[in-house]
RNA sequence: GGGCGAUUAACUCAGCGGUAGAGUGCUACCUUCACACGGUAGAAGUCACAGGUUCAAAUCCUGUAUCGCCCA
């Protein structure tokens, strides 16, 4: 046993796992090779956020792909998986801001470049948080090529990025209304924006008329905006407001003279059918004041506070003590007409809930159209999969109506953005490098843009920019287009579409062939986990009480594509029994089969029934599971791995090994060894650690089973005469140890089995299973005979071809047989009536399939003569 | 309003045209020399509802209801 202890009786998950941990690593198991003559398989991690802790969702989306990248590196492939982290600038400003908070500072007070020290002293202690956790997770990644979206080489990238694409036009800078969050005190693309459905009011605002005693009654649910407000609009073909058309309202409070403007935007059934118009605060007044040229007044600033332009009441009011301020106002002064209930959608910032205030301010936009066209067309001509495939529609969904994208952020953690302003002409000038004078003005004072960049717009780039470009690198030529992307559906529009987009944009070519889109993991309520409804589960938590493998494998066995996943830890109980029951399983063998090598077990031929039965049952285990694997099906392959290592190694292929093992020069002990080995082989990617503990102490284990060979399917180990024969043995078996169960008789007492032939029954089949039969039923004798015994001392059963009879020395309870075989009558009868109508109906005959009809016959055949036995046996029917 | 998905055993979920399955839980018996993180045998479902297609529907089609998510 290659020296080692045997095996503890139980396993203890913790020391194995951080032996093999650290094994792994210190030889680089994992590590790529990009000269490699192999054919290459390639992803790249989703990057976790610096400042991220493992949580369960990352639990799933990086144990699903190591089964994967396990998988194909143990059939042959040269696997790279390339880890790294994401910089995450709002993530991390917000942990540094609190910090500074506590000291009484802020980052204003702090400035740019002491804020960002800091942000990286930060980093370099606690960024490796999360990276030391994918370790315990046992993610095989090639850490020697571990990046950071901020390293030199990616910045690098994402500085060539944004020039090439200014030059081209695609990248270019506006006057625009985008939505800033005041909290994190940054604008935000539109897709980080959360709609919410909120209870509110309506307000309805008298607006006078000038020169007359008319108005004009207009309804918003933001009053305070009405401050800026530059003009009133109504829809061109309302009636009701015909007249108004020309002419211009007094805003209240402020005074300010603005028109009336007709638009078919407005909408007639909205409110009174007329609106207030806002240009600086709500995108469609935006789009209007554009169209009609009104002027744009700011009344709310970025952090949410009311402007100079509010006027002297207002000036420096929380927007949301400004809303009740105005009405108190508007009211006063007779403007307030009505207010009503009112139920809208509200933007929210994705990180921080703060609602989203309409901004009008200077950004930078990505043209964003002609980018997505060829990102569709890759997924349309099937360039790009996705898996599930019902994902395409969500994609093609989004693409095809979508907006530029907003890429500066008034934050300092992250790629600032490489454009730089000259203060006497006000140039801008995009470049790589800072340029020494304006090339306009010749001016030499140029500052650089204080924003910058969009973290998802660096983490576009990944695929790529983690291989090296834009230096032309071995990597880059090896493992570019990676295979695989696996992640989960709340990014796709985030970060695989835009991975598409400058992929096929600055490689030319798609970033990787297919997505595997995973589930969302709830608790049993199917509710979201999350730290305010106190429902998470810690993957960290469950790795020290149930192991790795055990976590990994009940994320694998819950992971139907598409679906989302209700995890339990009395579930990671099972899969903890399961590793348990492996370990026992080898325990067995181990201590049975010792001193045969695995090299010695592959070449053994089996001999017995058994032997010849598990090895073929493996075969199509073996199929199966590479079929499932390559259809990212991972709860059917360890479905089907964990009943074929319960239900059928360890209940009967140990089972009936046990009579053979004794015997002189048997093959079992090498048939053990060799199913076990395959065994553990198949499980490596599901359940590294402990698969590869047990495999290290098989006789001639190589260095890791990491890289041992995933065993591929052997037709000639298949044997359907073998399967057949154990099937009714098996059948035998479970049918007298139902009789004794059903009669009460203790587990310990041995009985005596006459078995008498039925017409068809094949004699040398009971021949060959008698030792099986003997020891697995708790037999003390088998005979057969062609008549039953007519005593009542006999309890009675039908199995295949064959009538059962046991002998009970002590009497039986006559009534406890008779409600046990009533019950298998009926359920008998009510099939084969069933079957029996079917095969009645001329359609069935003549339009179905024939071997569903063989088949059908074939079981009605069997059904009759357990019935007519059954019968027998309560005394209905004279023996035949 | 548009889209996607769900509704199957007590719970969580597979199955997606041809004999209703799993895990957990439940019942009974068993500490048998790999394992009580175990063994053996059981109980348990008009597959949401209504129509239709088919020789045959949990499975395909249409509609209804309820729930969830995404987009507007």
């Amino acid at each position: 046993m290659n020296g080692r202890p045997p095996l503890e009786k139980a396993y203890d998950p913790k020391p194995v796992e951080e032996r093999w941990g650290a094994f792994w690593l210190e030889k680089g198991i994992f590590n790529a090779d990009a000269s490699s003559p192999k054919p290459k398989f390639s992803m790249v991690l989703p990057p976790p956020n610096v400042t991220g802790h493992l949580h369960m969702g990352h639990a799933l989306c990086f144990t699903l792909p190591d089964i994967i990248v396990r998988w194909r590196r143990m059939k042959g492939d040269n696997v790279l998986w390339l880890p790294g982290t994401d910089h995450a600038s709002i993530a991390v400003h917000n942990v540094i801001e609190q910090a500074l908070a506590r000291e009484g500072l802020s980052r204003e007070k702090l400035g740019r470049e002491e804020f960002l020290q800091r942000a990286w002293e930060w980093k370099r202690k606690y960024g490796g948080i999360i990276t030391s956790q994918l370790k315990r997770l046992g993610a095989s990644l090639d850490w020697s090529r571990e990046r950071f979206t901020m390293d030199e080489g990616f910045s690098l990238a994402v500085r060539k990025v944004f020039v090439d694409l200014y030059n081209e036009g695609l990248i270019y800078r506006d006057y625009y209304l985008v939505n800033r969050c005041p909290q994190c005190g940054t604008v935000l693309s539109d897709i980080e924006i959360e709609h919410r459905e909120h209870d509110s009011k309506l307000y309805h605002l008298r607006y006078p008329l000038e020169g007359s005693g008319e108005s004009v009654v207009v309804a918003t649910t933001r009053p305070e905006t009405m401050l800026g407000d530059t003009a009133v609009a109504v829809h061109p073909d309302d009636p009701r407001y015909a007249a108004l058309r020309g002419r211009r309202a007094v805003l209240p409070l402020v005074g300010r003279l603005i028109p009336v403007v007709a638009d078919e935007r407005v909408e007639r059934e909205f409110g009174t059918g007329a609106v207030k118009v806002t240009p600086a605060h709500d995108p469609v007044d935006f789009d209007l004041g554009r169209k009609h040229g009104l002027e744009q007044v700011i009344v709310i600033d970025g952090s949410g506070r009311m402007t100079e332009a509010a006027g002297a009441e207002f000036r420096g009011l929380d927007r949301f003590e400004a809303r009740e301020k105005v009405l108190a106002r508007l009211k006063e002064q007779g403007f307030l007409v009505k207010v009503e209930d009112y139920v809208h959608s509200i933007g929210h910032c994705y990180r921080c809930k703060t609602v989203i205030e309409p901004h009008l301010s200077w950004q930078w936009f990505v043209r964003i159209e002609p980018l997505a066209r060829e990102a569709v067309r890759a997924v349309e001509d099937g360039r790009i999969e996705f898996v599930p495939s019902n994902w395409v529609k969500t994609y093609f969904e989004w693409m095809r109506n979508i907006h530029d994208w907003c890429i500066s952020r008034q934050l300092w953690w992250g790629h600032r953005i490489p454009a730089w302003h000259c203060r006497d002409c006000g140039e801008i000038h995009v470049a790589m490098d800072a340029p020494s004078q304006c090339g306009r003005c010749g001016g030499r004072t140029l500052e650089q843009d204080g924003d910058v960049l969009d973290t998802w717009f660096s983490s576009a780039l990944w695929p790529f920019g983690t291989l090296g470009w834009p230096e032309d690198t071995a990597d880059l030529r090896t493992f570019y287009p990676t295979d695989l992307m696996s992640t989960g559906f709340d990014i796709i529009f985030f970060w695989v579409a835009r991975m598409i987009m400058m992929g096929l944009k600055f490689m030319g070519r798609i970033p990787f062939r297919t997505v595997f889109i995973n589930g969302l993991v709830r608790d049993m309520k199917r509710r979201k986990m999350s730290k305010s409804e106190g429902n998470v589960i810690d993957p960290l938590e469950m790795i020290d009480k149930y192991g790795t493998d055990a976590l990994r494998f009940t994320l694998a066995a819950l992971a139907v594509p598409g679906m989302d996943l209700s995890l339990s830890e009395e579930r990671m109980e099972g899969y903890r029994a399961f590793a348990n029951k492996i370990w026992n399983a080898a325990r067995f063998v181990l201590m049975n089969a010792a001193g045969v090598s695995i090299e010695k077990a592959a070449a053994a031929a089996p001999s017995t029934l058994a032997d010849r039965w598990i090895l073929s049952r493996l075969d199509r285990v073996v199929g199966d599971l590479d079929e499932a694997l390559g259809g990212y099906r991972f709860y059917e392959a360890a479905d089907r791995i964990y009943h074929f290592l319960w239900d059928e190694f360890c209940d009967w292929a140990i089972e009936l090994a046990k009579p053979d093992l004794k015997a002189e020069g048997s093959a079992t002990p090498a048939v053990l060894v060799r199913t076990l080995d395959r065994i553990l082989r198949l499980l490596h990617p599901f359940m590294p650690f402990i698969t590869e503990e047990i495999w290290s102490r098989l006789p001639g284990a190589g260095e890791t089973l990491a890289r041992a060979e995933f065993p591929a399917p052997r037709p000639e180990t298949r044997d359907e005469e073998a399967e057949a024969e154990m099937r009714a043995i098996q059948d035998i078996v479970v049918r007298v140890r139902s009789i004794r169960t059903e009669n009460r008789i203790p587990p310990g007492e041995k009985l005596a089995l006459v078995m008498k032939p039925l017409p068809g029954a094949d004699r040398s089949l009971v021949e060959k299973g008698r030792e099986y039969i003997l020891s697995l039923a708790g037999l003390s004798g088998l005979e057969i005979r062609e008549e039953a015994a007519a005593e009542g001392r006999w309890l009675r059963g039908v199995s295949g071809f064959w009538e059962l009879a046991v002998l009970r020395e002590e009497s039986v309870d006559p009534l406890q047989d008779q409600a046990r075989l009533e019950k298998e009558l009926g359920r008998i009868e009510l099939e084969s009536s069933k079957l029996a109508a079917r095969l009645e109906n001329k359609d069935f005959l003549e339009r179905a399939p024939r071997a569903v009809v063989e088949e059908a016959r074939a079981r009605l055949l069997e059904l009759e003569r357990k019935k007519v036995k059954t019968r027998e046996h309560l005394g209905r029917e004279k023996p035949s």
